[in-house]
DNA sequence: GCCCTTCTCCCCCGTCCGGCGGAGGCGGAT
DNA sequence: ATCCGCCTCCGCCGGACGGGGGAGAAGGGC
């Protein structure tokens, strides 16, 4: 048996103490070598930069900069980047799916335990197809386009134009929205030509349009 | 060192030369033991029902009951279900959301190294925290719903017809259809008035939505 | 108290839309 | 050769829609 050269990872974390957690069982692992920590997303950008290690613990929530878009700058950046492995502590954290939208190698609960973080370190640096091939990078990139950011507009609406938004992606006409909400058809038509200004759309069928854009009938 | 047990795995693949392949690679680690082959979804339920391994690599294409089938019914009926990785020819393979939404813990590349193979098995055995937590599972089920099969007016509009409600779903007036397909407003009556009847719609914008829930527009 | 927002409702008017029926040409299928 | 589906257009009609006004009542914040 040979001794293959060690698996490299760099550490990114703005808790000291999860850093030495970290540090604490990689190194217990003969094939891996921490050789490098970073506290921003700026400074783990660097310190990629400099030492270029094979493997990158990344915490998403870090000051300044945070883990996604370090992410992001080292994937863009460099030649031949490393495996990035996304640290998060909720597993439906938002930031989970922007972190596969931005090729995360994969990514791994703060809960996890040290078995699992080995092994992940080790799968990540020989191979990215069964973490998160392809396919799940654009079922990410979907999910922001279906979950963008809610448009200005969504905060301006009133609880009655919201209402009066809603069935009109119903395919309801505005007389039969006046009776189901039981106020007048003029009502309605007020409503109406406010989500129309609002949305800034010129009629039903493109505010409608806005609506599903903006994920607005996500709920229903 | 204790010698913990070995990670029971079963190996489901219509081709034997897979089986073997797999089989073999599997072998060389000591901590890994291949209780059980199958040939057929079917077989494979019923292998995993009666030998209980920790792992199951699940080849997706296989006669009568595919491989996910077969892993909807062993996650869905068993108590304690193993882990099950998804094996797959290409990486944006259909199945691979199929696979993800029925649960399994992973899935796998054939073309992927034997090293790969045994890291990846090593880990779903020990965690499920890393691979595809709830979050891609709560995606892949996102983007069932956002791709069903297209109802059958779908098949059932004309090309003129399908790029008038394109261009419907794009909040554009009749006229502006006209002026942009260079053909008279009343053409463009007559194929929005095909859509509308072939939709099961009132008016234009029950059409829009209607396009938007079928995913229509998916590809631009 | 005053202002602002929201919700309610009214008027008129011009436009757009969808339903109706009809028609001609063109190409493929039988 | 005949038929059928598709694409192309036409006119007419009624209703829905959206824009332009205005106005009163209720509630909260300053």
């Amino acid at each position: 048996m040979t001794r293959p050269a060690p698996i490299r990872v760099v550490l990114a974390d703005d808790e000291r103490m999860v850093r030495t957690a970290l540090r604490a069982i990689l190194s217990a692992e003969p094939d891996l070598e921490v050789v490098g920590e970073a506290a921003t997303g700026a400074e783990a950008v660097s310190v990629v930069r400099e030492l270029r290690p094979d493997v990158v613990l990344m915490d998403v929530r870090m000051p300044q900069t945070d883990g996604i878009r370090a992410t992001e700058q080292i994937l863009g950046t460099l030649d031949e980047p490393p495996r990035i492995i996304v640290v998060t502590t909720f597993e439906n954290d938002s930031y989970v799916y922007d972190a596969l939208r931005v090729g995360a190698a994969g990514f791994l609960l703060k809960r996890s335990d040290a078995d699992a973080l080995v092994q992940a370190v080790r799968l990540v640096a020989r191979s990215d197809s069964l973490l998160f091939p392809a396919a799940v990078r654009t079922l990410a990139t979907a999910h922001a386009r279906a979950h963008p950011a809610p448009p200005a507009w969504v905060a301006k609406l009133t609880g009655r134009e919201r209402e009066v938004l809603r069935r009109m992606a119903d395919g309801l006409t505005n007389a039969e929205i006046a009776r189901r909400m039981e106020v007048g058809p003029a009502t309605v038509k007020s409503h109406v030509a406010a989500v129309l200004a609002k949305t800034g759309t010129r009629d039903r069928t493109q505010a409608v349009i806005a609506a599903y854009e903006a994920g607005f009938l996500n709920g229903r």
